[in-house]
Parts: structure tokens; C-alpha cells; sequence
DNA sequence: CTTGACCCTGTAGTATGGTCCAGGGTGCAT
DNA sequence: ATGCACCCTGGACCATACTACAGGGTCAAG
């Protein structure tokens, strides 16, 4: 059994390049307590095992479905803490739907109202007398 | 007729109760060249005519569509040239709908899979045993 | 003539998620 | 022993759209 303290055998560029980020993008996550700070080479090297990789494999798949970094990082911390049962992450689940329904109602209003606008202009004449920009001006 | 260059009746601060902006954002907007420089009064303060007000209400309602200032800034100079047609509006506002659905068929597929997720997980169990953490690790 | 509301400039900070750079040191192959 | 790829730190910078000062000056009412 490994303990966590002990030197992995992959370099800050291995990691990077496993797990799909840059290196400048590892360091980032490590400032920000995504990843825990690695143990380092006697000169001083980042020295990860693959926990790390699947780690931040884990941030860029919840990444994709819209958690921002600091959601991710209560996604893990949760993760660690015993008294927390399974229902907390579906809440959080959940609220990111709702969170994401809402950015789509948002999107189709504007969509609507753009469409709108456009059936309004048959694209000819000159900037002056563009309905579009009318509607801009005197809504 | 009113020259564009001569002192209006209106502070920054009415303009900016009138426009339903902020006295920081009306400065920001003419810093950006979202509104040109106004005139000022001898003692240094802006003076705004009711254009002003016009240009900046023009702003937030693009901004309501999903356009961006930089766009907002684009769109204002393209009625400004004389060469430069309807249909060039008509254009950014359709480039503008594509966006919007490119950015919904991004949130609808988030969504799916969060929805999949979720039906995976029925909220009991500690969360050592979560599939929603599960399936964020090994994908 | 003082008080309070308003205005000015310039600079810095907010949140998000990185990305890049200078000016170094290290590791390995030839 | 030297060249090249890699690593280190600390800090600046990108876009986006503001927002918040500090430290002043101005205007109008009472």
C-alpha cells in the first residue's frame, strides 16, 4: 500500500501531458488546493504519482459539466469528509441542472428576440435605415 | 439644430439615473468609446445631451441580446459609415444567433449528462460509494 | 458660509480560469 | 563538458464588465 506522502515517479510535464492540461495549468490547480502540493525531488521537483492524474482528470470531467473550480473543490472536499452522505453530491448535481436551465432560458430569450429582429431587416439598404439598429435605439 | 459639440443640460449623474446605469459605468462606457468624450463645463464636469442617454440605453439592450461591448462598439461605428449596409447588421445579428445556439447546444448536453448522472445516484450511501464521484473518476 | 450632494482623476480590485515570462537551476545524452 | 529539454519561483498579464476607493474640487440651498 502506498502512502500519499511518498514520491510518485512522474514529473510536473508527465502529468500534464496524462491528464490533458499544461503544466502552467497543474501549477494553477495546486495554488488553488484542486491538487494537493506534491512531495518534491531532492532538487526540488515536483514528484506526482497517478493519483494526480485521475485527480485532475476528475476536474476537467466536471469541468465539462459546467462546475466552476471552486465547485470542484467542494465536489472533493466532500468526498473526504464521512459524516457527508451521497445525497449532498446529488443536491449539488441538481443545482447545477438548475443553474444550467437557467443559462438556457436566458440564451433563448435572447435568441427569440434576436430573430425577431432579423425577420424585421430584408438586409438591403443602407445602415440608416436598418431596422435592427431602430429597434437598438427606440425599443 | 444641435451641434454634437455643444455643452448639453445633463451631469453624469442624470444621465446615468436616466440610462438605468451607474455614474462608474457611464465613465467606463466613454473610456471604452462606447460614448464619444462629452463637453465639459468650466469647472471640468462632463455635460451630456439626451444622446448620451439614447447611445448608452442602445448599449444595455444590445447587451440584453448577448452582444458584447466590443461588438456593442462595432455595431455603433458600422452606422456611422455610409458605405457599410443593412446587411452587415443583419449579419452580426445572425453570427450573434449562432453563438447563442452553439452556447445552448453546450449547456443542453451538460445537462444531459448531469441528468444521467443524477438518475444514476439515488441520494443514500455515504459518499465513498457516490456514482456520481464514481463516474467523475473513471469517466 | 457652511453643509451635503455632487463631480473630478487615477489607480486598484472583483471574479473566472488560466497563460506567459524572466531569470535562474537540473538531468541526461553525446 | 556541453547542449537541450525540462524544472523552479514570483509576478505580470489576458479577456470581460464593471466597481470601489482615495483625495481632492464644485455647486446650491439655507
Amino acid at each position: 500500500m502506498k502512502s500519499h506522502t511518498d514520491l510518485g515517479d512522474l514529473t510536473i510535464g508527465k502529468v500534464a501531458r496524462l491528464s490533458g492540461v499544461g503544466i502552467e495549468t497543474v501549477r494553477f490547480y495546486e495554488r488553488n488546493g484542486l491538487i494537493p502540493p506534491p512531495g518534491r525531488s531532492a532538487s526540488g521537483y515536483r514528484r506526482y504519482s497517478e493519483d494526480t492524474v485521475a485527480r485532475i482528470r476528475f476536474v476537467r470531467r466536471a469541468k465539462e459539466l459546467g462546475f466552476t473550480l471552486k465547485e470542484i473543490k467542494e465536489l472533493l472536499s466532500l468526498r473526504l469528509q464521512p459524516d457527508v452522505g451521497c445525497g449532498e453530491i446529488r443536491g449539488r448535481a441538481e443545482a447545477k441542472i438548475a443553474d444550467i436551465e437557467e443559462k438556457i432560458r436566458t440564451l433563448e430569450s435572447m435568441k427569440a428576440a434576436l430573430v425577431t429582429l432579423t425577420g424585421t431587416c430584408r438586409g438591403e439598404g443602407p445602415v440608416s435605415e436598418c431596422p435592427i439598429l431602430d429597434a437598438l435605439d427606440h425599443e
